[in-house]
DNA sequence: CTGAAAGCGCTTACAG
DNA sequence: CTGAAAGCGCTTACAG
């Protein structure tokens, strides 16, 4: 493999030159350049990416830590991926992916080696044991998730407290008087899934405030049991008007359970969901959602991780953390109770 | 951050002789093994990853290729991935991530640039324009997909042509003489997507042989186009007693297709389909299929790249070939056909 | 069993 | 505008 010493043999400079005429980073006379830049293209050369790792202390290189957990829906944690790694390649960078199950070991890994000028955390939770480690590392780190301590790093996130009192608004608005929300599973909260209750906080309070009735479930995140779950939640209140999900599993169940209960969207059953438009197409559903914006959270960390990377955030900007307001997307599943049931 | 130099000076050693303490590549004695170790503790030494690849030309990184096709399924992709990550860990290395349209530039940018020691590429085409800078490239490479030249990589796939011999016979053995196959968009075909005819064609040879009828189509691969897709092909051929699925978003979309038709498997219709068991469970399909093996794919493709990149497969072994047995996994949804229509 | 030195392939002050 | 040299942090022959 051609090295920068063959370039500088083949364009008759010095090695120094060479690599100033490809940085640009001085001065260099045209006819010099121009050789430069024949050797480079006669001898296919690239520069080593550990050699200038090693010099600039530079890798280009982001660390995504992404966790498949039991209970979690695994392709909504793919958009997440996408949207982090297609900003990460926009702005140069290159993506080290793990997806180990201990995420403080990887990210221990990739932080002491220097593997990475930066790090993208999803699955954040509450009490996230990563993030010690990554605020003792040299690198910025950029979340999405909110933890209990935000200290340190930047963090990114859906409103979910303003998504639940959306949901229930919309729904109040409408005339209905008694709704479900099913969440994710509990084991969800357990771990530290803060969004779980954040959404539902809200939406209880919303609830609350306008004298109706919220009955809040966990629900499965698996197949089939999320299905049961559907079921056993409609058998238990019958007088409900208003179905609320934030739980991708129980959206992606629904149209079989409604079909098998006979019941039609919005004639029957008012019908609103939390999750992101590529998920709402790919599973076909017809159900009006908070768009969950994954792709664009990514990015936003992305974005701001590589500023605090390029130094252009400044040393002492404070950190960030910044909720995306969220969005009913119409899809034509809500409307009026029906008759009677008001 | 600590360096092996300080390491040296801490255990009051020479650097030669704390590397050699930390890789065992050479006798230490014990006292010196000890302190040095306690050096490591002490200082939280990590050795730094440029600096070791600039040295051993070794990276311990893995590049992954990955494209999210338009008219792909994008679950079903992340399956691969994880498969090719899980065991990549598991055999002590990272993974460079690529999710870029441009594979070429993605692949080249890796291999040129010396940042992986190897790659496994997936979404593999017919004549696929990754292949050319792969086999120029100094690393070797992996693919899970079968393209038309498979010099100079080792590859791995489902046998889709066994595939569909199976899905055919299956049906036919239960006494079905009229069956649809759903495949993959045409785009995917042209596109140089291989295991869509190799199916295809391997299902409707079976069916000749048998003497049955076999109509082939092309489905979307997104909602709703694929709904109805669905519909409109049942409805052209209402003889059809068994109805094949090369297609996961069909698969996705056959529930609510049949509860809308008013028709159960295999009461009314037989269903196979070829996906993997874990998106069997995601999806809650109900449908017995051909396990496509994602992650097992995905693991044999690193098990074999690492041989080859620490040289344990020998210079000059031929590279592989090796097609994984599909296995019918049996979710009850098949059955005689109904009566008086076989 | 241990150490001094060279070298991996870059970048970047330093000097002219 | 250009070059010679040092240095990034490792590993590994070479020498003892």
């Amino acid at each position: 493999m051609a090295t920068i010493g063959d370039v500088a043999r083949v364009a008759g400079v010095s090695r120094s030159t060479a690599s100033y005429a490809l940085s640009g980073k001085r001065a260099i006379s045209l006819d010099v350049r121009r050789r430069v830049e024949a050797a480079v293209r006669e001898l296919g050369y690239t520069p080593n990416a550990g050699a200038r790792a090693l010099a600039t202390s530079q890798t280009m290189v982001i660390g995504l830590l992404a966790q498949f957990l039991e209970d979690e829906f695994a392709p909504a944690m793919l958009q997440y991926m996408l949207g982090v790694s297609t900003t990460a390649r926009e702005l140069g960078y290159d993506i080290l992916l793990s997806t180990e199950e201990d995420g403080t070991r990887a990210l221990r890994r990739m932080t002491d080696s220097r593997m990475i000028d930066g790090v993208v955390l999803l699955n954040v939770a509450e009490n996230d044991e990563r993030l010690p480690i990554l605020r003792a590392a040299p690198q910025p780190g950029a979340l999405v998730g909110l933890p209990a301590d935000c200290r340190g790093v930047d963090v990114f996130d859906l409103d979910f407290e303003e998504a639940g009192r959306l949901m229930v608004d919309h729904l109040h608005r409408l005339g209905h008087r008694e709704l479900i929300l099913v969440s994710q599973p509990e084991h969800v909260v357990e771990r530290g899934g803060a969004y779980v209750w954040r959404l539902q906080n809200a939406a209880k309070e919303a609830a609350r405030v306008r004298g109706i009735t919220l009955h809040a479930v966990f629900g499965s995140s698996h197949q089939p049991e999320i299905g049961r779950d559907l079921n056993a939640v409609l058998d238990a209140h019958p007088g409900a008007t208003g179905l609320l999900l934030n739980n991708e599993a129980a959206a992606a169940a629904l149209p079989t359970v409604l079909h098998q209960r006979g019941l039609a969207a919005p004639q029957d059953l008012s019908v609103v969901g939390r999750y992101s438009d590529e998920f709402a197409r790919t599973f076909s559903l017809p159900y009006s959602s908070i768009e969950s914006a994954p792709d664009r959270l990514g990015g936003m960390a992305v974005r701001q991780l590589v500023r605090r990377i390029v130094g252009e955030a400044g040393p002492d900007e404070p950190h960030v953390v910044r909720f995306v307001s969220p969005e009913l997307v119409d899809r034509g599943s809500t409307g009026a109770p029906p008759a009677g049931r008001a």
